[in-house]
RNA sequence: GGGCGGAUAGCUCAGUUGGCAGAGCGCCACCUUUACACGGUGGAUGUCGCAGGUUCGAUCCCUGUUCCGCCUACCA
């Protein structure tokens, strides 16, 4: 083999595009189910379509790929199965958002051309992101793209959808839902945000039916309803109320008398003015407590949360106020009636009052609660044997302290809403009949108020829905042929429950499915623990009878270097794409997973980055100095170096291996990545490297070659335990080493020796290492220049450090020019020699030459001082007083023997009495 | 309101079945030594959030408390 030309500092950019190239066309990542080998399977949480890599993404997926290729190499059946999410209101707005610059609209095209467009808009832009995860460097097995609309995943979603219908687990009814005003489609619970803000509480008189100067004042923050109360809640107990239970007042701007009742539940008598005003059709609370009083419900803003005429003039509202909040959108309609209440008096205070209020998860406008009919699924009987799953151990969710969170929100799980009313995603099975449904079925053309023309299908409560995988084709109750099919679609969230499976060919019963489902380990945020771990949980025990995942490992949110939350609008997003070009993928990839600890959230900071480029280049550049050896002569058998260092690095490589796949078997990442980092700098190359100089520049040295196949060996195989966190360059490097196989993509990984191991050998190491960092402690402390010869004066009267002296003879170049006289102690001068004290074994070095003994002085008196500190620690406060800081240079000499007693193995620098005494008097 | 997590060097974070407190970055000094200045050698820096308790010994275990973050929730 030649030496390849390598340059002096690694370029990431050539390397990464030409090998992923090459890793690709070659199939490596591509699964199949005949493959040998257990299987190990992950799918990737689909990324939005309309996505681009952020630095979330580049957490979640580096995580993912670090694992299937460690899995891989070690000779698993691994698949892991990306996709996009179709994403239904994100893209929706995206392609809304177009055709508005075009001066067009969504509702000007119409629902099919509309559709037409978004798959459009995805066949041109919708690959953005997959390119971008190639960047990175992902194994996917890109042949098994999925999307959550593809025909096949489609086909899952019907499937699914009719049978929890049969089952009784879908129903379609008339409930409070969030309604998101701008978006205009029902939400389910949790793609609300709750946010606090500073609102205020109005205090309103409601006049007494009977008694018109007598009033019950009710306090509530949203005056803007008050047209749609229905009662008034007091506390049963109160004895302020108790007695008006059961009469009427008269509710204000209206003609309409409502019913004073008494609930415990809703009202607090501590809050307000403990009289609380009941508008079923608009607030949750309200919703139940109007069910416990059979209330009527009484909506007055329609679904496009403008207040709505008829049902205002309906309840009896004079048209002069509905003249003045009624073309005015719910949120700004408040202040009117603000106003019109304190022009009538009814109006008698307001306070300043701290609520929260819900946002639009997507566009974080202000959600109402309204009250439609929508599609839900009945949730409890699929969470039970969801909470089961974890409970008995079958689903492990790491780190173990999310198992609680998940349990609590599963055991006061809702019902979820999963009726949309948008136009792109899954449209529900569902068919009226034109006949049979009369009236209920409402096409409108135009609204004059809305912002934009609109044709909207409505099906009101109590149209009869015909359930199916396709229209049916004669109703069965009246044998007509003219069918509607239900306008909404499917919430998200449904179809990427069904990820797990469908994406293997669920209902077919596919290999893939066999062999890969359950999944492994399901990598992703906290963030959608419950919007998509916990309901593909529930479906995949409902329709695979299996759990669809065995380890479910949630990594924490990447945030900027201040620990805020990245946004665009914050301007502090750290763009993966941007770190790659500038420091490279393998620099980004290893940092992630070096800062990915548990239970804490990532604060990122682009220097952090940078050192691990430097690593990079470090490797780089060990290669290098590899290769330069490597050219003399390659021996045809392998030798067994039993060397010093050539043992010794073999037994750190043997521990690293053990540590590294250790902590990738608990998620340990962060770990990991330490151990790699610690043993290829601190241990190959500021050790090992520096110790085999001296042998490798000798052309006749006996260990030359053993010790060059050392060296060529322990970088292979550090490579190939780096590979799954930097792919790149190992594969880089790997390539330019002697080797068997094509790629490192498909090498094993290396496991651990027992015959590497030796732990005498690395506690004579520590020794040694210890002694050299003394004598260059010492160098630097009698300012010696570097060239400067220095004599060191070693005891070989104590056993455990004979073999550390072998080594400080044979390693003398390693501290700069010298010699070692191995001498008795009793034989060592005592003049003129600092000596230091380590573990078993004693060094001493020679003062000579032109020494500044002062400088050195004031340094040896307040390492001492130092020293001392420790002792009056570790003795538990022999006094109190404050020497440590002062340090004159008569307390040493009290001290000295304490001192000596107190440090043990830890370096400590003595000198003989004398000498302390003349360099004081010097 | 409830729950969870965090608080350790200037910064970002590890860590300890309880036993002399660690890394990376930054900082200081010296070094352009033939793999690497994206480098080398040496060095400085901590009331381990605060207050009690258990213990021979607490950064670690217990109790209380403050601040920060997250999740969750119907105080109108």
């Amino acid at each position: 083999m030649t030496t390849p030309q390598l340059d002096k500092t690694y370029d990431p950019k050539t390397v990464e595009a030409r090998w992923y190239e090459v890793w690709s066309q070659k199939g490596y990542f591509h699964a199949s189910p005949t493959h040998p080998g257990q299987p190990y399977s992950i799918v990737i949480p689909p990324p939005n379509v309309t996505g681009s890599l952020h630095v979330g993404h580049a957490l979640n997926h580096s995580i993912q790929d670090i694992l299937i290729r460690w899995r891989r190499m070690q000779g698993r059946n691994v698949l892991w199965l990306p996709g996009t999410d179709h994403a239904g209101i994100a893209t929706q707005n995206v392609v809304e958002k177009q055709l508005m610059a075009e001066g067009a609209s969504r509702e000007s095209l119409g629902r099919e051309r509309f559709i037409e467009r978004v798959w459009q808009w995805k066949a041109t832009s919708g690959n953005t992101i997959i390119s971008q995860q190639k960047q990175l460097g992902e194994s996917c097995d890109w042949d098994r793209l999925r999307f959550t609309m593809d025909e096949g995943l489609s086909k899952a979603v019907l499937e699914v959808f009719v049978r929890l219908y049969e089952d009784g687990l879908i129903y379609r009814g008339e409930r409070l839902i969030n309604w998101c005003p701008r978006c205009l489609t029902a939400l389910s619970d949790i793609e609300v945000e709750h946010e606090d803000v500073k609102g205020k509480l109005y205090h309103i008189r409601y006049p007494l039916a009977d008694d018109p100067d007598t009033a019950l004042v009710v306090a509530t923050t949203r005056p803007e309803t008050m047209l749609g109360d229905t009662a008034v809640a007091v506390h049963p107990d109160d004895p302020r109320y108790r007695h008006l239970i059961g009469k009427k007042v008269r509710l204000p701007l209206t003609s309409r008398e409502i019913p004073i009742v008494g609930d415990s539940i809703l009202v607090d008598l501590e809050f307000g003015t403990g009289a609380v005003k009941i508008t079923p059709a608009h607030d949750f609370n309200d919703f139940e407590a109007g069910e416990r009083h059979k209330l009527p419900r009484l909506p007055i803003l329609d679904h496009q949360a403008l207040l709505d005429r008829a049902g205002l003039q309906a309840a009896g509202v004079e048209p002069a106020i509905i003249d003045a909040v009624a073309t005015l959108p719910v949120m700004k309609s408040r202040p009117k009636i603000e106003q019109v209440l304190k022009d009538r008096g009814w109006l008698t205070k307001v306070d300043d009052h701290k609520m929260a209020i819900g946002k639009c998860y997507r566009c974080k406008t202000v959600v109402e609660p309204y009250l439609s009919p929508q599609w839900f699924v009945k949730i409890k009987p699929l969470a039970e044997p969801a909470i089961q799953a974890v409970e008995d151990g079958r689903i492990r969710i790491i780190p173990e302290g999310w198992t609680n969170n998940y349990l609590g929100w599963m055991r006061d799980i809702k019902d979820w809403c999963i009726s949309r009313q948008i136009w792109w995603g899954h449209q529900i099975p569902a068919w009226y009949c034109r006949h049979c449904n009369k009236g209920l079925i409402v096409e409108e053309t135009t609204r004059t108020a809305a912002a934009t023309q609109s044709l909207r299908l409505t099906i009101l409560q109590g149209a009869t829905p015909i359930v199916g995988k396709s229209a049916p084709s004669t109703c069965p109750g009246c044998g007509g042929q003219e069918f509607i099919q239900e306008p909404d679609v499917l919430d998200t969230w449904f179809s990427s429950a069904l990820w797990p499976f469908s994406t293997l060919g669920w209902p077919e019963q596919t290999p893939e499915l066999k062999t890969y489902y359950p999944t492994s380990t399901l990598v992703t945020g906290l963030d959608i623990l419950f919007f998509w771990v916990a309901r593909m949980i529930m479906m995949g025990l409902k329709f695979m009878g299996d759990v669809p995942f065995r380890d479910v490992y949630i990594h924490a949110l990447v945030r900027d270097a201040e620990g805020q939350k990245m946004s665009k609008s914050k301007g502090n997003v750290i763009d993966p794409l941007h770190v790659m070009e500038q420091f490279g993928t393998d620099a980004l990839r290893f940092t992630l997973a070096s800062m990915a600890s548990p239970g804490r959230d990532i604060k990122l900071a682009e220097e952090r980055i940078e050192g691990y480029r430097n690593f990079a280049n470090k490797i780089w550049n060990a290669a290098r100095f590899t290769h330069m050896h490597l050219a003399v002569v390659q021996e045809s058998q392998p030798m067994d170096d039993r060397s010093f260092p050539g043992l010794w690095i073999r037994s750190r490589l043997n521990g690293t291996i053990r540590t590294v796949t250790m902590e990738l078997e608990a998620y340990r990442f962060d770990r990991a990545t330490n151990a790699l980092y610690q043993f290829f700098w601190h241990e190959y190359c500021d050790w090992y490297l520096e110790l085999i100089k001296p042998v490798l520049q000798d052309s006749l040295h006996p260990e030359g070659s053993a010790t060059r196949q050392t060296l060529q060996d322990t970088l292979e195989v550090f490579l190939r335990l780096l590979h799954p966190f930097m792919p790149f360059i190992s594969e880089e490097i790997w390539q330019t080493l002697p080797h068997e196989g094509e790629t490192i993509v498909t090498q094993s990984y290396p496991v651990p020796q027992t015959h590497w191991h030796e732990p005498s050998t690395e506690e004579t190491f520590r020794l040694f290492e210890q002694s050299i960092g003394l004598i260059r402690a010492a160098r630097v402390l009698l300012n010696y220049p570097p060239g400067q010869e220095v004599r060191v004066f070693v005891t070989h009267e104590e056993p455990a450090a004979s073999a550390t002296l072998v080594l400080l003879e044979q390693h003398l170049a390693h501290l700069g020019r010298g010699q070692v006289s191995p001498i008795p102690l009793s034989q060592w001068p005592t003049w003129n020699i600092l000596r230091l004290v380590t573990g078993g074994i004693t060094v001493g070095v020679s003062v000579e030459g032109d020494v500044d003994l002062k400088k050195a002085l004031d340094r040896l008196v307040k390492q001492i001082a130092e020293t001392d500190k420790e002792s009056q620690r570790l003795v538990g406060k022999l006094n109190n007083t404050d020497f440590v800081s002062k340090a004159p240079p008569e307390v040493i000499t009290d001290h000295q023997d304490r001192l000596r007693a107190l440090s043990r193995d830890r370096a400590m620098l003595t000198s003989s009495e004398q000498q302390l005494r003349t360099m004081l008097g010097a």
